[in-house]
DNA sequence: TACCAGCGCGCG
DNA sequence: ACCGCGCGCTGGTA
């Protein structure tokens, strides 16, 4: 353990060489403030000072945490971490105010960056699926045996609370999931902390090097940077009208007893009896919950069905089946209530509010995810979507400001293939489903209907995923009710397709990207650096996706060769945007609460929401159409008293 | 008991 | 032969 004094001399010495990486590890939780216990400085000569973050100074409180701020927003030092993110909150709730942290590197990022979308294939036991999907891990641990061949944890110590602790839980991006282990022993936990600080700087120089020789330095500053806007939205939470919630959560359990009494009693009524596979065990219920049930029911009653997806059972309805309506009511009361008690059961104790977790680079396409619960599933187009969203409410004296982005895919799209009439519609302003739809139908577009312009708007967002006519067949159905035949979808498939003529070379060229393998870099203690040719696809900023390859086989669909780089770039746009938003307008008043793939939300004073819908908006358009320019890119953004408005 | 696959559903 | 994600339920298996 290092003095405070002899903390500062590394700092100095960390400022000479411009380059430092640095370990924090939090305190117990149970304590209602945020604390560092421990906090490690590594440097090139291989030195490391230990430090207590709770260290005063001679002239007040938490001098440590000042420096640590301090080190953080200076530009000249770069600071390598594993995990920016829990470290960036850890010191903005320690600090109580916003970090303007710059030049961070962190390794985890780094390392999924490099392998986005990579995954070995395991033997496993079933004949029906014989692989199993491995994706390659990002812990610490993991980084340092492959690279430097360095054990971290492991076997090494005597046998303490078993695998529960430090070894096994080190899942990457688990918010401090790995530091709570070395408590017993401070000699001990010194010992581990000291060990992961030193592999830091090794790791950093192997990372950086690879990032560079894929060409991923851009998108690495990009993840870096997003990384405290993700702090700050994991930290803010959002808030839930818990009172209304559970009176809600009330009436759908009343409600689905009715429902569920309903449906049994008319499956007794028709002698049904669940019989289970082996024909033995008899259950005089019909659970609506299984599959099987429901399905040998429906065929009882005379309806062949497949399966019982609500789009065949909406079918049935209409026809007159009371039971596949209840069945698609208590479907719909079901998931509205597991929706709201998953919320309600993640209330912060401490702050009243729910934060959800982000994950920033789970997604092989380069999108954020979100878990426990998952902040991109409150529902929005639901029949009962706005009685849940009036449920999301602003703190006191604030207000929400969302703003999405229209048509993002599509403009995306019209960047990546260059098709010109697309160019031509954004530029001009044309709503692009109108012509979509006039192309297709011939209609002039001032005498498009409303009805094609949806069949077009779904048709577009098929196009994005490379669909077939039956899917598109299948899509209007469920989206709309509306019955086309399989030679309309086919017919009107092509039409498409012969109008965006762009498009479709485009994704003829994406199709012999898949055959045409590029050469990725990968690094381990063994072999160094060595690249091996894989198919890969490349966002506009440069991210990469890259598939493996075994023997001869391409692993990648066609589909997510035209997706991917769509799907890709929207994550690039959002990220940029988050990084300006965090950057030029989030403050300890106005914070980012939630983004979710083409949206951002914002919690902000009451007063000042007018001047803030105007600067996202100007950002979101900005950022959109520099990236994609020439297609202009447009945001819509409003102010509202709850998500609902 | 824990994990895993399949289904069905929500979001984009 | 439709992209990406997470979640709850069911039922089979190590």
């Amino acid at each position: 353990m290092h003095s405070l004094k002899e903390w500062k001399f590394g700092l100095e010495k960390a400022k000479k060489y411009g380059i430092c990486g640095l370990a924090l590890q939090p305190a117990d939780q149970d304590s209602f403030r945020p604390a560092i216990k421990l906090v490690c400085l590594a440097l090139p000569d291989k030195s490391v000072y230990i430090s207590d973050g709770r260290e005063h100074g001679t002239d007040g409180a938490g001098e440590m945490i000042l420096l640590l701020a301090a080190l953080l927003e200076q530009r000249s030092i770069r600071k390598v971490i594993y995990g920016a993110r829990p470290a960036l909150s850890l010191i903005r709730d320690s600090a109580g105010r916003k970090i303007n942290a710059c030049n961070v590197f962190d390794l985890m990022l780094a390392s999924q960056i490099c392998w986005s979308g990579y995954y070995y294939l395991r033997p496993s036991g079933s004949t029906c699926h014989p692989w199993r999907r491995d994706v390659p891990d990002h812990s610490l641990a993991s980084l340092a045996e492959r690279h430097l061949g360095i054990i971290l944890d492991g076997e090494g110590g005597e046998g303490d609370g078993g695998g529960d602790g430090g070894g096994g839980v080190d899942s990457a991006e688990e918010d401090n999931a790995e530091e709570d282990s070395a408590e017993e022993g401070d000699r001990n936990g010194d010992g581990l902390a000291l060990k992961r600080a030193s592999v830091l700087l090794p790791l950093h120089n192997i990372l950086a090097e690879l990032l560079a020789r894929n060409g991923l330095e851009k998108i690495a500053d990009l993840e870096f940077q997003v990384a405290a806007s993700l702090a700050e939205m994991q930290g803010s939470g959002i808030h839930l009208e818990c009172d209304q919630a559970r009176g809600m959560v009330c009436r759908e359990e009343y409600e689905i007893c009715n429902l569920v009494s309903a449906m049994q009693e008319e499956a007794r009524r028709k002698g049904f009896v669940t019989v289970s596979h082996d024909g033995k065990r008899l259950c005089c219920y019909l659970n609506p919950d299984r599959t099987e049930d429901v399905m040998a029911f429906l065929r009882r009653r005379g309806y062949p069905v497949s399966s019982t997806k609500a789009e065949i059972l909406k079918g049935l309805a209409a026809a007159g089946c009371a039971f596949a309506e209840a069945l698609l009511r208590y479907r719909r009361v079901c998931h509205q209530l597991t929706f709201l008690c998953s919320w309600l059961e993640k209330v912060s104790p401490v702050d009243g509010r729910v934060h959800p977790h982000f994950f920033q680079i789970q997604s092989s396409t380069g999108r954020i995810s979100s878990r426990n619960p998952n902040a991109h599933q409150i529902p929005s187009t639901g029949e009962d979507a706005s009685a849940i969203r009036r449920l999301f409410t602003p703190a006191e004296g604030k207000k929400f400001v969302k703003a999405d982005f229209s048509t993002i895919e599509l403009r995306i799209m019209a960047r990546l293939s260059g098709d010109r009439v697309m160019l031509e519609a954004f530029k001009n302003g044309v709503d692009l489903h109108r012509l979509t739809a006039s192309r297709i139908s011939g209609v002039p577009i001032e005498q498009v209907t409303q009805a094609q312009r949806k069949a077009a708007k779904t048709m577009n967002f098929l196009l994005i995923y490379g669909g077939s006519a039956r899917s598109l067949q299948s899509r209007i159905l469920s989206d709309y009710g509306i019955f086309i035949s399989s030679d309309e979808a086919e017919q009107a498939r092509e039409n498409f397709l012969s109008c965006y003529q762009g498009v479709r070379e485009w994704q003829e060229r994406q199709l012999s990207e898949m055959s045409f393998t590029v050469q990725h870099y990968f690094h381990n203690c063994i072999q160094g650096f060595f690249a091996l040719p894989l198919t890969a696809t490349t966002t506009i900023m440069g991210r990469r996706r890259i598939w493996p390859r075994f023997g001869a086989g391409i692993r990648a669909s066609k589909f997510q060769m035209y997706n991917t780089p769509c799907q890709g770039t929207g994550a690039d746009l959002i990220k940029l945007v988050m990084a300006e938003v965090y950057d030029k307008i989030s403050s300890q008043e106005a914070r980012i609460i939630n983004s979710v793939h083409d949206e951002i939300l914002l919690e902000v004073p009451e007063e000042r929401a007018e001047e803030y819908a105007v600067k996202l908006k100007e950002i979101m358009e900005r950022i959109g159409s520099e990236l994609l320019h020439p297609v202009p890119v447009k945001a819509e953004v409003r102010i509202m008293k709850s998500l609902a408005e």
